[in-house]
RNA sequence: CGGGGCGUGGCGCAGCUUGGUCAGCGCACCUGCCUUGGGAGCAGGGGGUCGGAGGUUCAAAUCCUCUCGCCCCGACCA
């Protein structure tokens, strides 16, 4: 490709618009350009970059016998209504309307489309195991999009869905998956864990999350340094190991504790640990209060305690309900005298003489005990933090920042039970379909990549999804030996290879710092050492440059690609 | 949805407090000269109903009201 007529609009400038490494920089190596909030154009760059990560999946996926479909985008309310997620799904469905005045929405997720096409079609065991995939892009109307490619509205998603027989063929069609990932991302060049997921309401084991490690992922993992334990911060459960106080309860105190709402301030007046807290938060499960109690010191897992409470939607109670409920303002809350339900962590257990709001304002207890008030459940209902041991082997436990880059799911027969998706087996029995789905989110995975492959110059591409692999760069394209080289190198090089040809009549600082910015792992520069009929290989990864002749340029580009990985 | 911030040529911004002399700067773009190893220089030039609507006023980018859009912080997810 020839840069002159290449669309290809570089910024010198920060856009306004973007926070982070990525973000920027795929606006300023003009890859991307939005059109709206969340809504982005991929300009012939950034979709070279897409394209690349696109052909890796399809060649994983191929090799893990799925085969490629293509679903619509525009789907009749009708089916979501039948599996019932026309009323969950909330507003990230996008809806609307035909000119018939029918119901449709824009597919956030393909589930209801591809089972209700294997139920038409599918209707022996014999036609069974079967994974299905298509590279598409989705909608949905996310809150609050963010971070560019990030988190978009509209994305390019690879989502693929399994159907198997029974438990074994679905475990194994998943464990397939789950290997499938892994290569892909590793050929996608990114440093990224596999970490146990929240199952949502199914239950079970069955869910990884691919997470690639970078600062500003929107999700914390925890793994253990002495075994294979990794999860995400929801899932991971606490090992409890109480330890009883040896202190003799003390009848309780009511303090005054003026303006004193968060536990820092309280603890800070009072002049004790926050260990020694006890926070009661008050929320709405499915509409009705419940309050929940962790130690002061603790964070709690939203995650855990819905699924603990089994309820659809899990809310902070407004502010008009805890004072409805606790007769204070927020900030003074406390289990001692509550009408509602009381959820407590499994740490408060081994606790005596703590402190909790008084449900008064400005007051708080000290020296409350588990006899003043009445616990319903006690369950691990709080994230997991680096002072407990890992709950598989007791070892130590390290936590990072992740961005979700796919994520593999077993959903048993909830969707063959809804929609009706049945086979015959063996026997001629009718049964349900047990199903699995399987994401990876492709422009996050570009964007992901950049996050994790940059420098203070621009963009670093992993080879494998770079653009383009071959950056030529002509210092001088006026001066005839230099342009004539390049036309020959252009020519020939392609035949092999990707190349971005830059044939501008501009400067040559112009053309590095393009470059550099738009991260192809090799250039070549045709300049000063020409005379000697050499080049100038330059490596953007590690900014090592290589005098080549001109005759054994090709070998030289092999043994680079081989060594930048290939 | 709650909280915070921002909308001024393509991009980045100043001007707004205290209305008039305010349509301005840098980059980019066009023409010419010159220059060619890390975003050169000189000269000339084109481009903006100041997000939109309404209002106050002799006079509004500037003050008031409404509205639309975007970004950031919290509940979702690839």
């Amino acid at each position: 490709m020839r840069y002159s007529r290449y669309f290809l609009p570089t910024l010198k400038e920060l856009p306004a618009e973007a926070e982070i490494a990525s973000h920027k920089l795929m606006l300023r190596a003009g890859m991307i350009r939005k059109l709206g909030s969340g809504i982005y154009s991929y300009l012939p760059l950034g979709l070279r970059a897409i394209r690349k990560v696109e052909t890796i999946i399809r060649e994983e996926m191929n090799r893990a016998g799925a085969q490629e479909v293509l679903l619509p985008m525009v789907q009749p309310a009708e089916l979501w209504q039948e599996s019932g997620r026309w009323e969950k799904y909330g507003k990230e469905l996008l809806r609307f309307k035909d000119r018939h005045n029918r119901d449709f929405c824009l597919g956030p997720t393909h589930e209801e489309v591809i089972t209700d096409l294997v139920r038409r079609e599918v209707r022996s065991y014999r036609d069974l195991p079967l994974n299905l995939y298509q590279i598409q892009t989705k909608f949905r109307d996310e809150i609050r999009p963010r971070f560019g490619l990030m988190r978009g509205r509209e994305f390019i998603m690879k989502d693929a869905y399994s159907f198997d027989a029974d438990e074994r063929g679905a475990e194994k069609s998943y464990w397939q998956m789950y290997e499938a990932y892994s290569r892909i991302f590793t050929r996608c060049g990114l440093d990224f864990r596999a970490v146990e997921a929240d199952t949502g309401t199914i239950g079970g084991s069955f869910s990884h999350e691919f997470m690639v490690l970078a600062d500003v992922g929107e999700d914390t993992i925890v793994f253990c340094q002495d075994c294979d334990f990794a999860a995400n911060i929801e899932k991971a459960e606490v090992k409890s190991s109480i330890m009883p106080s040896k202190e003799s309860p003390k009848p309780r105190e009511e303090v005054h504790t003026p303006g004193k709402h968060t536990v820092e301030e309280v603890t800070g007046f009072l002049g004790v640990s926050a260990s020694r807290l006890v926070k009661t938060i008050i929320y709405l499960a499915d509409g009705k209060p419940i309050a929940a109690l962790v130690r002061g010191d603790h964070e709690i897992n939203e995650v855990k305690l819905s699924h603990l409470l089994g309820c659809n939607e899990l809310e902070l109670a407004p502010e008009e309900v805890v004072k409805q409920q606790t007769g204070a303002e927020v900030g003074f809350a406390g289990p001692v005298g509550l009408q509602i339900p009381i959820v407590a962590d499994l740490a408060l257990k081994g606790m005596v003489n703590f402190i909790t709001g008084a449900n008064k304002t400005d007051y708080h207890y000290v020296n409350v005990n588990l006899s003043d008030f009445k616990v319903s459940q006690f369950a691990d209902i709080r994230c997991i933090t680096p002072q407990d041991p890992c709950p598989r082997c007791g070892g130590k436990l390290v936590f990072k920042k992740g961005i979700e880059v796919g994520h593999i799911f077993k959903l048993g027969t909830k969707y063959s039970q809804s929609l009706k998706a049945t086979y015959l087996d063996a026997q001629g029995k009718e049964r349900y379909i047990i199903m699995g789905c399987y994401g990876i989110g492709v422009g996050r995975t570009v964007a992901a990549a950049i996050e994790q492959n940059h420098d203070k110059n621009g963009i670093v591409f992993p080879y494998p999804i770079a653009p383009f692999q071959i950056y030529l760069l002509p210092v001088d394209v006026k001066n005839n030996l230099i342009a004539e080289t390049a036309e020959r190198l252009y020519k020939s090089l392609g035949t092999k290879w990707e190349v971005l040809y830059d044939d501008r009549d501009e400067r040559p600082g112009v053309k590095f710092k393009d470059a550099d910015l738009i991260g192809i792992p090799i250039r070549i520069t045709l300049g000063k050492h020409l005379k000697e009929n050499r080049v100038e290989l330059k490596i953007r990864k590690t900014s090592e440059v290589i005098l080549a002749d001109l005759n054994e340029l090709n070998e030289k580009i092999e043994n680079i690609v081989k060594e930048i990985g290939g």
